[in-house]
DNA sequence: TATAACATTAACGTTAACGTTAAATTTTGT
DNA sequence: ACAAAATTTAACGTTAACGTTAATGTTATA
């Protein structure tokens, strides 16, 4: 498999070398591979994080406070996903399920909040647009 | 027409008393009217705007200056709106509006963009709510 | 009317999210 | 194989968005 070196991946993602570092070291990415004497050595899937990154950052606007415990949500329940069956004691896997489903039902609903604000919004903006509309056209009836 | 202060205006917005000053110093919101020896004195237009501006940084995640540059469009189209037809230079004034509409086009885009990833995300999550729903469904029936 | 409670400005402090620089290695091109 | 280009860690610098404190003045109320 291919592996990027970290200024591919800056020019890829747009991000500064230093901002990828970065993200490493508070924990946003999984540290990638390294060289045997230790240059990062990046996979496509790497990068594919990289990107959801930039996105829940940039068009989203979460603080990347708020990214890493999306994250690390996330990667609880996939890391969970096969060991469930197995668990020792299933009451507290249970437990930590439904902390997880209440958790991730809270987020939805946020998003959802957020989506209904972007709207409006987007409706009062294109009411103005509409506004400017109408009196260049008036503008070109006039002459 | 009922003034509030600025404690008030911190309790009803959820914003603390510095935050408020501070949006007032970097041009957020107007200046609200200042009693004879300068204690600040609120309208409830002033908290209207107050509460659009934490939509607009909580819900969407602007940053405050590209909220600036937001607010500063809206004004500038509101305060032209009847003065277009008295204009001294109509080509002057035509061109300017045909800047805002462009740039108004391009904040709803970026809107509309910022809805699909959202949307995108949102059914992520779902998805995962899905599996851990259907994780301890089973469990219910194995007991 | 006095005094407690609140407001004002000014200035320095803090935190997140990187930028910048430096000194030492590593990797790459010829 | 060796110079040039890229990478690493470490550490200090910067900016936005406020927090905190202090000194002083204003408002409300008992």
């Amino acid at each position: 498999m291919k592996r990027f070196k970290i200024d591919d991946v800056a020019k890829e993602t747009g991000l500064t070398k230093r901002t990828i570092r970065y993200y490493e070291e508070i924990g946003l990415i999984k540290p990638p591979e390294r060289s045997e004497k230790g240059t990062r050595l990046y996979t496509e899937e790497n990068i594919e994080q990289l990107k959801k990154v930039i996105v829940a950052r940039e068009v989203l606007g979460f603080s990347l406070q708020e990214l890493h415990h999306f994250l690390t949500l996330k990667e609880t329940i996939e890391s969970h996903r096969f060991e469930y069956r197995n668990a020792v004691n299933q009451d507290d896997k249970k437990q930590e399920l439904q902390n997880i489903a209440s958790n991730l039902r809270q987020q939805i609903d946020m998003l959802e909040q957020k989506r209904k604000k972007m709207l409006e919004l987007k409706n009062e903006l294109e009411q103005l647009e509409q506004r400017i509309q109408t009196i260049l056209q008036e503008e070109e009836r006039r002459g």
